[in-house]
DNA sequence: CGCTTATCCGACCGATTGAGTAGGATTTAG
DNA sequence: CTAAATCCTACTCAATCGGTCGGATAAGCG
């Protein structure tokens, strides 16, 4: 398995609060993690490890207190899922060897010094690159949509009933 | 992390024998795991592990006893890396849910019947395709090729010093 | 004030997997 | 026969995953 449930989970979390927090972003009640578990069928108590990342991550903005609960940091829009992924499953290096510096460049940490290159690298920076133009290139607001459009078993309770 | 050290050993051995095994992949000597292991770096005893499995894949055959060893079984212009990875790692699946069905179709075991997507879908579906094109899109040969421009510390002993 | 609802935080736990070792059986060249 | 190699099974050690639990803090409401 390439990404774990902490990937799965938090994305539906995410597609959730795409779902839920409609229209401006920044008005409207928050979510509460109990009614997306709920919804999800997910356990609670982990989802709170997630969505303690993603709001560390700057992805989300919580509300504390009665009636609090979760709200999307910026519109669906401007969400690249690269983002959301990496800030539940850390970075994502296709190999233990494989760095990514500052400035775009990639490493692997078996080129001693100098800039040589081991046999492999090649391979997993295609596959890397592979895997972030697939994410970067999909934003939450694709998710929302598709998820509204194919899997409406969960019409969103409270809203165009 | 995607891929563990056995994709990456395992491949690092695939180019070790397109490198020795150079000219008729069906003539000359099969080269002992223990010379790879010697070049690599790697632990014997745990490259066969790993050999077995590409061993079963078809995509190296061996020859048991004294002076014995492996060969690629195709040319390296014709192992695609889709295939190796595969064999090492097992199915490549973004997600614990994401199983690939016979006929290339993609399946969530979350859509419970019928064919509805659950939200995640769409995602994993894109990220699956820019690994497995990235992957097949590759060659053994293509490697090989690599490894001898830009890794020419470990010049092949015995052939064309 | 005090209760309820919620986010927050960290410790803990069982099962699985990864990475590697160990030991031996079998096959074959010399 | 012996040395060199593949083959096969079992085992260990550590890390991670998925998840639970208990409690601290914060805020709305009567």
């Amino acid at each position: 398995m390439l990404f774990s449930t902490k990937a799965e989970y938090g994305v539906r979390l995410m597609v959730e609060l795409g779902r839920r927090g409609r229209g401006d972003h920044e008005t409207g009640e928050p979510v509460s993690l109990s009614a997306v578990a709920e919804a999800e069928v997910l356990p609670l108590s982990y989802l709170e490890h997630l969505v303690a990342k993603l709001r560390q991550a700057g992805l989300v903005t919580s509300v504390r207190g009665a009636h609090g609960g979760y709200r999307l940091a910026r519109p669906a829009t401007e969400i690249g899922m690269l983002d959301v992924v990496q800030a539940l499953e850390g970075p994502i290096a296709p190999m233990e060897c494989f760095h990514e510096v500052p400035e775009g460049r990639v490493l692997c940490s078996h080129e001693s010094d100098g800039d040589r290159a081991c046999a492999t690298r090649l391979l997993w920076t295609r596959v890397h690159g592979g895997i972030t133009k697939a994410l970067a290139g999909t934003t939450l607001a694709e998710l929302v949509e598709f998820a509204d459009q194919h899997g409406a078993q969960t019409p969103v309770a409270g809203r165009a009933a």
